[in-house]
DNA sequence: TTGGTCTCCGTAAACGTTTACGGAACTATG
DNA sequence: CATAGTTCCGTAAACGTTTACGGAGACCAA
């Protein structure tokens, strides 16, 4: 005898009645409950999964999708444990778990999802690595599967979504630089088709024209997402007839490889040239400590969360006013990698 | 009329043929078989998990659990991504999913475990960050359940275990650094009960004895397994009297900070202090390139998922000859970072 | 024809829950 | 005492699969 059958026979009472006391029904007599919850915590019971998702329908799991394979994330990994962390906090009160959902680097996501869905895994799912079109929105849309993507895509009118404010990185970030002088700016991008990309680059053109300044097509670089590609775009950089006095990283993991790329022409980061990238945990370590805009992961994990149960019929009364569609802002922290000024007046040792 | 029915009346057969044929059973017409692959394929057929786990006791699922939060993570960002590349390269053969099962900060991870498996939601897990004492695999093992961890504790004795080879790395490395005249070498290990810094120092210890050398208690610097801890650690070994002449970092994460501290006071690895640690991405984009011990992650991860699969019944005459206990060899990298001897004579600028 | 073997398929039970339904015992009300 | 209402609990169906069992038909040999 296993399940809920045994702790019913070890109380000498019903499998319904061992139920309701468990799922917090009130039709159930408090004296008989507590023995119950008694009996469980004794037995070491807990509902099996497969039973309960199959009569209700619902597995308590929300899935935050990731592929693995190393050569394209541009994020740490602390970066997915610190918004994770925040997601869990909110969910923790609901009950709800997350696992990541581990999609093969040689498998296609929009495959793997539809996988995910048929067999019924998650109540809800939270998407990362949302490209420029990505099919995965549309096939969960038509399907009425609760998700929000980290990232916004081409594709996701109406869609509930969160993503980082590149809009105001750039827009600080440019208009910054240029207080100080600075007229010839790189920016970077990632290499493949990931909306930020598109985003930061386009509001970057907008705030140097502002400015009445033009974004030169040859001051724009495209890498991995990693040091090897920071180190890459250094190394074009310098090249260049025409040197920018400055340059703009979108992507956290790169600056590493960036500064050793410059470092090696004996060009030093907030004396020969400016630099201003994304806060990741080595951003201080670095010399010169690095000038980047941070957030609070932990809270952006927390709102993704909000988001996505705002969109469950279950949860969505405990979040009325959950943001739907919103940009994260970042806050610029300022080290000594653009301390300085076009005009030979520095700024700062 | 849902799932398997649905398929079944469409055809015009019974569900019991409609799952024999999906499940290649032998029992079953080819041309019966053709037209349901068909069907299902056309109707978009996925079988419902929890039907199905709830009648076998079964889940394909795997799981990998990890304790999200940022804090005591020593690994880089791209450790697990490349692990779990391996990993999935071997499950996908036998149509076993991959899923990181992810511990909140606040949840005591015995307790999720404990969760995790009285819901059946796995049919076998991979645990990492194995501490000393572990009390997880007391659990694991009297209930019977396909485990393998990555990293020894005392408490696995007889357990399928795989880890990094900290005693190799120990060894290479001391026998490395006296052989260029150090005597005073500095060591590191995690501030928590991770059982790697005890096999790592205690290797140290005794490679060193081997050459009539003591290790000193001021010598072995403990702390949290990322940049700020290898900061620190610099910070603390400069005050030193008698300073070391080489230092030895058994965390991947440590080394950023770590040269950041020397160089804040103006010493420099590989001219003032010979530096080895680990490889990570940016291992080769610091100032001098570190030299380091690398290994292939993902092939590890393979040697993970062949060891856990022949603990496991219905697997295990695939892999007859899994390794079990065994310690995955490192490969020194030589970087810049060590090149210099006590004596005075710099091997190398 | 009879009996045996094979191939293929339908039937129904089982997995562990949740929950609609109905009923027994009790309380309150007139 | 009769009736209605309340509280609590047991019964059984349902969720979507897989699979043991048995049976129908085809084929073959005697």
């Amino acid at each position: 005898m296993k399940g809920i059958r045994r702790l019913a026979q070890h109380l000498d009472i019903s499998i319904g009645t061992v139920s309701r006391a468990l799922n917090g029904r009130p039709d159930v007599n408090e004296e008989t409950r507590r023995r119950v919850l008694e009996a469980a915590e004794k037995l070491g019971y807990v509902p099996n999964q497969s039973g309960r998702s199959l009569r209700q329908g619902t597995t308590n799991i929300i899935g935050f999708m990731m592929q693995t394979g190393t050569e394209i994330t541009g994020q740490g990994d602390t970066f997915f444990m610190s918004v994770f962390d925040g997601v869990q906090a909110v969910f923790a009160k609901h009950k709800l778990d997350l696992v990541a959902l581990l999609c093969s680097s040689e498998e296609d996501q929009s495959d793997y999802l539809r996988r995910v869905v048929a067999r019924g895994f998650a109540d809800g799912l939270i998407l990362s690595a949302t490209q420029r079109h990505d099919p995965r929105i549309e096939y969960l849309a038509e399907r009425n599967i609760p998700f929000v993507t980290l990232g916004r895509s081409l594709t996701d009118v109406g869609r509930p979504w969160l993503d980082l404010d590149f809009e105001g990185m750039a827009q600080i970030a440019i208009d910054r630089l240029v207080a100080r002088g600075h007229r010839r700016i790189a920016v970077t991008r990632p290499h493949d088709d990931a909306n930020l990309g598109y985003i930061f680059v386009d509001r970057c053109r907008e705030a140097l024209a502002a400015h009445g300044l033009t974004l030169e097509e040859e001051l724009i670089f495209r890498s991995t997402p990693n040091e090897t590609g920071g180190y890459q775009i250094a190394r074009e950089l310098l090249k260049l007839e025409d040197r920018p006095t400055a340059a703009l990283l979108v992507n956290e993991t790169i600056a590493i490889g960036f500064y050793q790329g410059l470092s090696e022409a004996g060009v030093r980061p907030g004396r020969d040239i400016a630099v201003i990238g994304r806060y990741s945990p080595h951003a201080h370590f670095l010399s010169p400590p690095l000038t980047c805009f941070r957030l609070s992961l932990r809270d952006l994990g927390i709102a993704l969360a909000e988001t996505l149960l705002s969109t469950m019929p279950t949860f969505q009364e405990h979040y009325p006013q959950a943001l739907t569609n919103a940009v994260w802002p970042m806050e610029l922290i300022e080290g000594e990698s653009d301390g300085f000024r076009v005009n030979g007046d520095e700024s700062r040792g």
